[in-house]
RNA sequence: GCGGUUGUAGCUCAGAUGGUUAGAGUACCGGCCUGUCACGCCGGGGGUCGCGGGUUCGAGUCCCGUCAACCGCGCCA
């Protein structure tokens, strides 16, 4: 017989009764009965009862058996009795009459429970990750992460895509987010970079001919984490191919996608149409480049029904250039309660407040209630109440101002309004291209033009668009938002030297500095470099949906803490003075 | 860097208005129990109430500071 085991904890049935077997696995749970021990023997498979009674010869040893101790057991397998049997358990209508037993592993008090739900704090699970890994819930999410990963491979293997591995120890690139720098040892003073992405390298392969590229890609950027961004590192699957434009690498991805959701979707509606949205429109109806589709509610300008109103807060605003009256439709918020508790929503995230209409029944019929309506009169809101396609029973809300100043937190109160009132889909994933970003932003207080996005997108109508405003020109720069999150991000790429030299010039960057800074690459596009573009989607995020988590280290095996430590392994950690010897570095002590 | 929430037994939590010796469940230890599958019953050990200071006759509770965790903002091509 085999050291550990002949079946798993999932594997016996009633077909094996009669039969001695050996089983390996965690004790799950104890029943004591005095004259009869039952235990639940736990692995990666399944559960199975073990029993031992008093007539066992190693009674008095699986009598000290506690929770999480790792054991082997040899035994019988009987059939339950008709009325023993449990429903529950695959293995439940047999149980293995323990005959000899070996202890693997014994186990402490434990920090945290693997049997049943008890919710332990976050720091307790990362710093026993083991023990919580041991969970049900993680056993799950860590093996469909791993089945989601293999199914992009498959799918992204059967459209024709090869995987090339990328280098992880590599160069700075400055364009995006800091970096995680590594010191030279054979450099003294110099540094390698990990890569934010294996952007420069993909397109690399594409001027080395390759046609077609994908990776299940580690990133890594030295950013501060939020529950759906992992603070070090994390996984895209990355891919770039020659040839193509923007619609191409649509239709390659979406199916790719589309079929890794409908596989493991478990029951959920997965949207088949995905629009194709303008970053402008999204972030005029939905108030963020990331929209939930699921929730109906669109946003919509109402600036002329205020402009000269007799709300002197809008109409006096209105006067001033570049500003906006926008309204968020509420279907069914139409209480005093509602509005109010959404005005101090909008309080509590930084603006003065929002006005709000909300129309019910009246003496004359449908009445319009709320400070506003009595400011603007009964035909302004009457206007605003048919353009928003409004009854009884509804309400809307107003913010104003510069789009830039409340957009975001328009976009966030859409989101609360969409959940409070149920108007938001659940079970549902609703995907959305977002197209035509902006290349260039300025920034507010230095004045300065910078990229929006990624400097190495082509401008949509080339160098002569380059020509004009720069805050006009949109390149052909795309992100798939998903129930609110930006799972992909991709973009056809800036090929031609000229348009990326223009390009980066604008932005304040001299040729000189852009040979430096990208020199590899502005080398390689000098060398017949092809048309071409793609894009990487977000694993982590993609799984964590899948997964139905809202926090991106649920489906992460080992992952950071919020303030980027690894509490398990004790990362980061001091460096001995020799490592720093051999490396030329000094540390500079922190006065606090 | 900033804001919010939280911090009481190994773990999850309760402790109005300040007032005797800080409780429960679970885990742990001991005893009883041959059919449980969240087994049950009896008993026991276990506390720097995050830390420091203050107010008070008296602080887990009020005030100030500080630390930590999480969530968010900034940031994230």
């Amino acid at each position: 017989m085999h050291a550990y085991r002949s079946h798993t904890c999932a594997d016996l049935t009633k077909a094996n009764v009669g039969q001695t077997v050996r089983l390996a696995g965690w004790v799950h749970r104890v029943r004591d009965h005095g004259g009869v021990l039952f235990v639940d023997l736990r692995d990666h498979y399944g559960v199975t009862q073990v029993l031992c009674d008093s007539d066992s010869p190693v009674f008095a040893e699986v009598d000290q058996l506690r929770s999480e101790w790792c054991i082997r057991i040899d035994g019988e397998v009987k059939a339950r009795d008709e009325s023993l049997i449990n429903p529950k358990l695959p293995t439940g209508e047999i149980e293995v009459y323990i005959r000899d037993m070996e202890v693997l592993g014994a186990a402490q008090e434990l920090p945290l429970m693997v049997f049943g739900d008890q919710e332990y704090p976050e720091e307790t699970r990362l710093r026993y990750r083991y023990l919580d890994l041991r969970r049900e819930v993680m056993q799950r999410n860590m093996t469909l992460r791993s089945d989601v990963v293999a199914s992009m491979r498959r799918r992204m293997w059967d459209k024709g895509f090869r995987e090339y591995q990328t280098p992880i120890i590599t160069a700075s690139s400055p364009e995006g987010a800091r970096d995680f720098l590594v010191p030279s040892r054979l450099h003294p003073g110099k540094f390698y970079a990990l890569p934010q992405a294996p952007q420069q390298f993909k397109q690399l392969i594409m001027v080395s001919g390759f046609d077609k590229y994908f990776q299940i890609a580690p990133c890594f950027r030295d950013e501060d984490p939020r529950a759906d961004r992992s603070p070090t590192d994390f996984y895209q699957l990355d891919m770039e191919m020659s040839f193509v434009t923007q619609q191409d690498v649509f239709d390659t991805i979406q199916p790719v996608l589309e079929g890794v959701f409908e596989e493991f979707a478990d029951g959920a509606k997965v949207d088949k149409h995905w629009p194709q949205i303008s970053y402008k429109d999204a972030a005029l109806w939905y108030g963020t480049d990331k929209p939930d589709l699921r929730n109906p509610i669109r946003m919509q300008v109402v600036s002329e029904h205020f402009r000269g109103s007799g709300f002197a807060i809008f109409a006096k605003l209105l006067e001033q250039e570049g500003t906006e009256i926008r309204a968020i439709p509420a279907p069914g918020g139409g209480s005093r309660k509602f509005c109010d508790r959404m005005n101090a929503f909008a309080q509590k995230e930084g603006l003065p407040g929002m006005g709000y209409i909300f129309w019910r029944d009246g003496a004359d019929g449908l009445e319009a209630a709320g400070p506003l309506a009595k400011n603007i009169g009964p035909e302004r809101t009457e206007a605003i109440r048919q353009q928003l396609g409004l009854g009884k029973g509804d309400a809307a809300f107003f913010l104003g101002g510069k789009p830039k100043t409340f957009e975001a937190v328009a976009g966030r109160a859409r989101t609360v309004i969409g959940e409070e009132l149920s108007l938001t889909e659940t079970n549902r994933f609703a995907f959305a291209w977002i197209v035509d970003f902006p290349i260039y932003q300025r920034d507010e207080e230095t004045g300065q033009l910078d990229f929006d996005h990624n400097p190495f997108s082509m401008p949509q109508g080339g160098m002569a668009a380059l020509e004009g405003d720069p805050l006009d020109v949109v390149g052909y720069q795309y992100d798939l938002a998903c129930n609110g999150y930006e799972l992909v991000s991709g973009a056809i790429r800036n090929h031609k030297l000229d348009t990326m030299y223009k390009a980066f010039e604008i932005a304040g960057y001299p040729a000189e500095e852009v040979d430096r800074r990208f020199g590899g690459m502005v080398n390689a596009f000098k060398f017949g470099a092809p048309p071409h573009g793609g894009c990487a989607a977000g694993i982590d995020r993609i799984v964590m949906l899948l997964a139905s988590e809202s926090n991106i280290r649920e489906v992460m095996m080992f992952p950071m803490n919020q303030r980027a430590e690894d509490l398990m392994m004790n990362a980061p950690s001091e460096p001995s003075s020799d490592q720093l010897m051999e490396l030329g570095l000094r540390v500079i002590p922190q006065d606090d």
